[in-house]
DNA sequence: AATCCGGGGAT
DNA sequence: ATCCCAGGATT
């Protein structure tokens, strides 16, 4: 006999729940697996697109296995945390090479690939395999949290410990997959982090967050993030019809994204003209030419503020100077994926005005 | 245990 | 501005 909270849940899921998203339902793993990897901290209407876009690609694994990364990466572009995407390509090629095309099966086997934690391994498990295993996201935890009136902060250890443990106990293990939808959508349209509706909530009577007045406190986060600011500095160097560029190759933001030529500050140059020796010491006696700077661009990310100005650098030779990059016609740069910021810059009309 | 990794939408 | 999103990997 499970508890109140999972009967109601379930009954509200069954009469009242109408939130649909073209995974739902789905017995294929792969989709299963790729619509779990794109929404990992991702809102469902913003990786919705790129579920369609990835599905169209690739419709089979083995196909998303075989393809170019680099064409696999321009479809990623722009949806963040770019490591879910180098992890995504190598887990299809593991699947088909060493599982013969075929998705394992149980939490256990699908938890050992890459970018797979123990939230999407419990939803492939239950949604594809009707394995019982519990789901905790955040909407979980939000919704256990006020439920239960529990004030441990969801980002510790032992927070992490213990709503996996409520989850497990809340559990359907008659239907794990449709527990762990119920709840999810329960979270997202009723238990909502900014004004639940708990006018409407069927969980209301027995809410212990509601009935001390605590549902605006819960969930308690411990941890607050600090942030640090970067001046980025590009160089849009044109050598005849030609940009420089590279992949981003450090441990840092944006890696296998593309740049053009970066000169990185922790803080903002006084003058771009005057105090910027970056431009000499690259050029040495060759001559150029700066036609354009641009205005300063800002991307906010989790943990830094990058504020981005590019300047338009023309030469008639090539810059020796340059490792790393490489000369790639300007035909070719939409091929190739960008941060945003970059992106930004090169879709306004003034900028394309100075390169095209 | 602490820190890092993006971009977008809501408030 | 701040928070949060179908989290996971690294140190």
């Amino acid at each position: 006999m499970k508890p109140t909270f999972t009967e109601k849940l379930l009954e509200w899921n069954n009469a009242q729940n109408t939130r649909s998203m073209p995974w739902k339902g789905e017995k294929d793993p792969y989709k299963i697996w790729l619509s779990e990897i794109i929404l990992q901290q991702t809102r469902v209407e913003q990786g919705l697109a790129y579920y369609e876009k990835f599905i169209a690609a690739f419709p089979t694994i083995q196909q998303l296995a075989k393809a170019p990364e680099k064409k696999v990466f321009k479809l990623w572009e722009g949806l963040g945390y770019y490591t879910r995407c180098r992890n995504l390509i190598a887990t299809a090629q593991i699947v088909v090479k060493d599982h013969k095309g075929k998705f394992p099966r149980t939490y256990d086997q699908i938890k050992e690939l890459k970018g797979i934690g123990p939230y999407t391994a419990a939803a492939i498990a239950s949604f594809a395999f009707n394995e019982p295993r519990a789901v905790v996201d955040g909407n979980v935890q939000r919704v256990m949290a006020r439920y239960f009136g529990i004030s441990t902060p969801i980002d510790t250890t032992s927070g992490k410990k213990l709503y996996q443990e409520l989850a497990t106990a809340l559990l359907d293990t008659e239907q794990p997959g449709i527990y762990n939808q119920a709840i999810m959508d329960f979270g997202a349209v009723i238990c909502k982090p900014q004004n639940p509706l708990c006018s409407v909530c069927p969980q209301q009577a027995d809410c212990e967050a509601f009935k001390h007045d605590l549902v605006k406190q819960l969930p308690v986060k411990e941890k607050s993030l600090k942030k640090k600011e970067r001046w980025f500095y590009y160089f849009i160097i044109q050598y005849q019809s030609k940009f420089y560029i590279r992949e981003r190759t450090d441990k840092d933001i944006w890696q296998s994204l593309h740049e053009f030529v970066l000169y990185e500050t922790d803080t903002p140059v006084q003058s771009i003209f005057q105090d910027l020796p970056f431009l000499k010491t690259l050029f040495g006696k060759q001559s150029y030419s700066v036609s354009h700077i641009s205005k300063v661009y800002h991307q906010q990310l989790t943990h830094q503020l990058i504020h981005g100005q590019f300047i338009t650098v023309t030469t008639v030779k090539p810059v020796t100077a340059l490792k790393d990059y490489v000369l790639i016609d300007k035909k070719q740069l939409k091929q190739y994926a960008f941060p945003r910021i970059i992106n930004t810059f090169l879709e306004e009309k003034s900028s394309l005005a100075q390169l095209f």
